[in-house]
Order: C-alpha cells, then structure tokens, then sequence
DNA sequence: TATAATTTTGTAACAATTTCAAATATGATA
DNA sequence: TATCATATTTGAAATTGTTACAAAATTATA
C-alpha cells in the first residue's frame, strides 16, 4: 500500500490522515511484526524527530476504536498491534518473542454453555516454543 | 475441596501451603469469579487484615508458576486468577464485565500455518454481550 | 489573512506491579 | 525447650506502562 492509499484507507475509515497517523499505519502494515507502542515509536522517532510517545498511544487506541487495529493482549505486560482485522489467532514463542500469525476454523470451534450471547470479538492466543527456536537450541 | 485437601494440593504440586497461600487458594475455587489481585486482597484483608497486596501478587505468581492457576488476559488493564486449569474458553460481557467460562472442541480448531511448533498453552478469549444483559437492557 | 477546530507534544499524574530489606513465622537440630 | 537456619510475609519505595491535560503547532474554514 502506498502512503496515498493509506491516507485513502485512514480517510474511509473516519480518520483524518495526519501525516503522523499515515507513518504509524505505514510501519503497522509494512512490518507486520505485532509491535508494542514502544516498537513503533522506536521505529519511528529516527525519522521523525518530534515524535511524541503520546501521540503513538493515541493514534493506536485511535485505530482500535475506528477497528482497523486488532489489539492484542497475548502477554499481561504488553499491548500489541496488528493492522490485519481479518479473523486469526497469534502464537507468541517463549524464546525468542516473535509473535506469529496463524488461521483456524472459527466455525467449528462448537461452542458449548454461553448459547445466546452475542460475540463481538474473537482472541485465540498460543504460547510455546516456535519451530525455528526448536531446531536452534 | 476442604482446607486439608488445599493444603495437600498444593503439596503435591510444589508449593508449601502457608495459611495465606491456602487462604488464596481456597477463594479461588469457592468463588470461580476469575478474580484480579485486588479483588482477591479486597475479599480476604477482612478476614486477613495483617494480609498485604503483595503477598497475593506473589502467591498467585507462584501459583501461575506451578501451573495451578490459568492467567487470563481478557483485557489489556487487568490481570485475572483461574484455578480451573483444565482447557476452557473465556467470554467476558462488555456490558456487566463478569467472565464465563466456556467449552469449545481443541480439536477442530484445525490450525494451519504454525506446524511443527509446541504448544504449550492456548487460550481463547470472546468479548461481546451476554445473555442476561441482552434480556435486561 | 484571521479565526476556529484539530492534532501533536511534553510534562505531570496515575495505577498496577515489582523490588527490596526488615519483620515474622516455620522447621530442624541439639 | 532454646537456638539457628530457612522461608514467607509485610510495607515502603521504586519502577513501569499508560493516561490526563494544557500549551504549542498544524490544518481547515471563512
């Protein structure tokens, strides 16, 4: 996606594109890598040497609030992001951290004892040791 | 479960079983209320007053260490207490905050993607309404 | 331009959690 | 029982992640 497009993308979605937004969205989709709001902040101040860490706190509970932001609460000491909304469960690897992205069948999860409620957001989260880890220690 | 069962529960899984940590332990499984730490302090410093928070920080980090207890992290600003440690799901209810458990079939999650990883702990998290505040609202 | 509205920034406040050392309790040994 | 060693609890202080807030900067509107 093309920083015109994500202004597009911001804009559809009733955000007004500032031009801090678009980059934090830009690194959001070009890194893919679940960042925490230091991450992103961290990635970011080099180039733009104003940046405040409030401003990141705000434009991702922005997103989160707009939905194009899934937030991810995979370990008690951090928040993560991830600007894929699509339906999908996240691995994070006890050794080395790296959150990883994962599908499943939501429809066959059969669902026992809450029948009535309505849902509104799914999370499925796994912990373990990932396969690279494995073959490296 | 009585308090010489809890007691010898905890035994069995490594952790000796002060009057504090079985206090802990037994609101736990009389309340099933997926707990945070100060709602736990809260409940037993009546009981308890000498009881100090960080006692049940560490008694539930212990018991999270020796795998007696599930931490659930439904929502990013609090931390919740489980002592039901077999394979369930969650569902908190946006509306009244209370937590549900609930069964789902591990099996047909069907997971692709991530193979050859270990897994060693999965967890499943739904927000949305719950029935009872559906019918009252 | 001038004015209003929005966004960003940085500091201070806040809340949850951890660190740490002293006090207390427990267990073992003589 | 008295003594010593070990483990646990306690409470204050420190730390961390996050939020509140007001001033400054930017952007949009007339």
């Amino acid at each position: 996606m093309k920083i015109e497009d994500i202004a597009e993308y911001l804009k559809n979605n009733g955000i007004k594109p500032s031009y801090q937004r678009v980059r934090v969205f830009e690194y959001l989709i070009k890194n893919k890598n679940h960042p925490t709001v230091d991450m992103v902040f961290r990635a970011l101040v080099g180039e733009i040497p104003t940046l405040s860490k409030t401003t990141v706190y705000n434009t991702l509970k922005l997103f989160a609030e707009k939905n194009i932001v899934i937030v991810i609460n995979i370990e008690d000491n951090e928040i993560r992001y991830d600007a894929d909304t699509s339906v999908h469960g996240h691995f994070k690897c006890e050794k080395c951290g790296k959150v990883y992205d994962f599908q499943f069948d939501e429809e066959n999860l059969n669902i026992k004892t809450i029948e009535g409620f309505d849902f509104r957001q799914t999370h499925l989260y796994i912990k373990g040791i990932c396969k690279n880890c494995k073959m490296n220690y």
